[in-house]
DNA sequence: CTGAAAGCGCTAACAG
DNA sequence: CTGTTAGCGCTTTCAG
């Protein structure tokens, strides 16, 4: 590849006349600069950046640490890193520790520590100026590295630390619209099938579904809600019981237990979307695939992604941000076939 | 950050002696050696990747530039990428060019040009030895690049110069393997839902299904192919004409078609698994939440990214490499219950 | 307007 | 065993 040297040779310049043209530093003669500009084309320049990174102390670079690249929410975020990254002239660099492959869905903190500190160790030494971490699945994460020496934002997961930034979607917000929607289709008796009970997703979810009741003077009955663990089986079985005890429309907490929700429908007669209400969350690619297709919450991770990248430049640009900052983004219902028809309220 | 010239300040050597104890070179006393590498912990020193690739000249670094992160195929293949280069020593970036979100299914050429030019340009900067090229959906492509400068390695696409190595799945041997599974489960009036008639993966397909007629002493009926979109409602409607003519089993082209056969039949009360075989082909998620669920064709991602940059790493390293190489990895036949109780043989 | 020279952090001869 | 020196490709100050 051609250098600025070469360059130089061919147009009887200094390298540092060609290094000015190149910036477009000014104080060239026109004649100069033509010619530069000519030879560097004939001879298909393009700059060093690892030279230019280092001469200039900066790379322009963040790191983006996936917890795991193949899981569904992450390429969407990771979509929306470039994207802000491109925007604004930024490069990143993708590490990947692929926890799923490694470690299914428990993952050993000790054996995750390790992996986490190596990979921010070649960020570091590849001179990224901070790095995004994005978990592949959302809990609290213990403060990664000795985070001081480098800006980190989380995404997907939150920091158990308060200096750390996080950028995650409000589980509450969309809680309390999708309740509404069963409402506003003509439901009080709404049961929710639950992710564990120590899940702080349903936690919050359970919370926006209760404002939500209260906003429309719909008494709650804690029987109306189930625990599950996330898998479709559960939805199966747990809507039998919410459904025996009279609930007319079922929220469910992620979009696999809805699916189960279905079976146990379709095996009883009962036709979801009629009968029964019922939404989901996480707009997997599931919802399209049922019959009837379901209504359901869309996460907003491109949007995380962008979010994100936007948090960190700012706080590499100096501007000033509050301890503990969490931007919580907003969820978007998808109404599809499974709340549908409008019936007559309460 | 640390460097070299502060260890060697602290421990009163020159800075020669520290990059030798750093670089395990040798020749240096074990007073020395302990004494440096005790400051260089102390100072949390990491090397300057950066400055390390400037001086030696070469970054041991490969590009990833894929169509389309957020795409099904593309996370998988980049995660056998990365397994390969933790492995082999290698770092790489990654390129995301975002087609779907620009371009929906119909690329621009034009534009896409321009997009893959300047990722190659970024990347050749960044002074990557070689570059692995993701399509976002299986296609002849033309060369990207005035690629002469540096190799390129193509997967789940291939280029129509021959002089660029591509890593395939293999459709013609995963249709034998589909049909003859059908076979096998005792049918013999076996149907194609197909792709496109310009599709090249039905093309192969329609060969391996031919191929395993042939072996069993099958007559082939050339009314027993049809010819899809690749989308569901096609494979609802192409299921109609199929079954009528009396096929008892169906191969789709893919699992979304195979979800409309479901539906058609579902509909109208034929059992798939017991009065039609069904097989779809991708492994998408769908065809677990289908009910029955789904046999399908699994794709070899993972490793399709792990030979990709198996063939890139040995042609870096200056093994030969056979013009026009085209690396076909076999796929895996994913029996679920779509295709389940085997009969008796025809 | 142009060029010489220093230096970013590191490695590798080579000399001592 | 250790240090001096040159230099990777580039930018920037300073002198001319």
């Amino acid at each position: 590849m051609a250098t600025i040297r070469e360059i130089a040779e061919k147009a009887n310049v200094s390298i540092a006349t060609v290094s000015k043209v190149l910036n477009r530093k000014g104080g060239i003669s026109q004649e100069t600069v033509n010619n530069v500009m000519k030879i560097a084309r004939e001879l298909n320049y393009r700059p060093n950046f690892t030279a230019r990174s280092l001469k200039n102390g900066q790379s322009r670079t963040i790191g983006v640490i996936t917890e795991d690249l193949t899981v569904f929410n992450t390429p969407e975020i990771v979509d929306g890193i470039d994207a802000y990254c491109e925007n604004n002239g930024y490069h990143y660099i993708l590490g990947n520790l692929r926890f799923n492959k490694r470690f299914g869905n428990q993952p050993d903190p000790e054996e995750c520590a390790k992996l986490v500190h190596s990979q921010v160790d070649t960020m570091l030494s590849k001179q990224v100026n901070g790095i995004i971490y994005v978990g592949y699945h959302s809990r609290a994460i213990a403060p990664v590295y000795n985070y001081e020496e480098i800006p980190f934002v989380y995404t997907y997961c939150y920091s158990t630390d308060p200096n750390i930034p996080c950028v995650l979607y409000d589980d509450q917000k969309a809680a309390y619209e999708a309740t509404q929607l069963l409402i506003d289709r003509g439901h009080c008796d709404i049961g929710v099938i639950a992710g564990p009970t120590n899940s702080i997703h349903s936690a919050n979810r359970i919370l926006g579904y209760q404002e939500a009741l209260y906003a429309n003077k719909i008494p709650f009955n804690p029987k109306h809600i189930v625990y599950g663990n996330w898998e479709r089986d559960i939805g199966y079985e747990l809507s039998k019981e919410l459904i025996q005890s009279g609930v007319t429309a079922i929220f469910a907490h992620n979009d696999l237990m809805a699916a189960g929700v279905i079976d146990y429908c379709t095996e009883h007669k009962i036709q979801v979307g009629k009968d029964l209400a019922l939404i989901g969350f996480d707009n997997r690619e599931i919802g399209t695939a049922s019959r009837p297709k379901l209504s359901t919450v869309s996460l907003p991770l491109f949007d995380m992604g962008q979010t994100a990248t936007q948090v960190l430049l700012n706080i590499l640009a100096g501007k000033h941000i509050q301890r503990g900052q969490k931007v919580m983004l907003a969820c978007t219902i998808i109404e599809r076939e499974s709340t549908m028809p409008a019936s007559d309220s309460c």
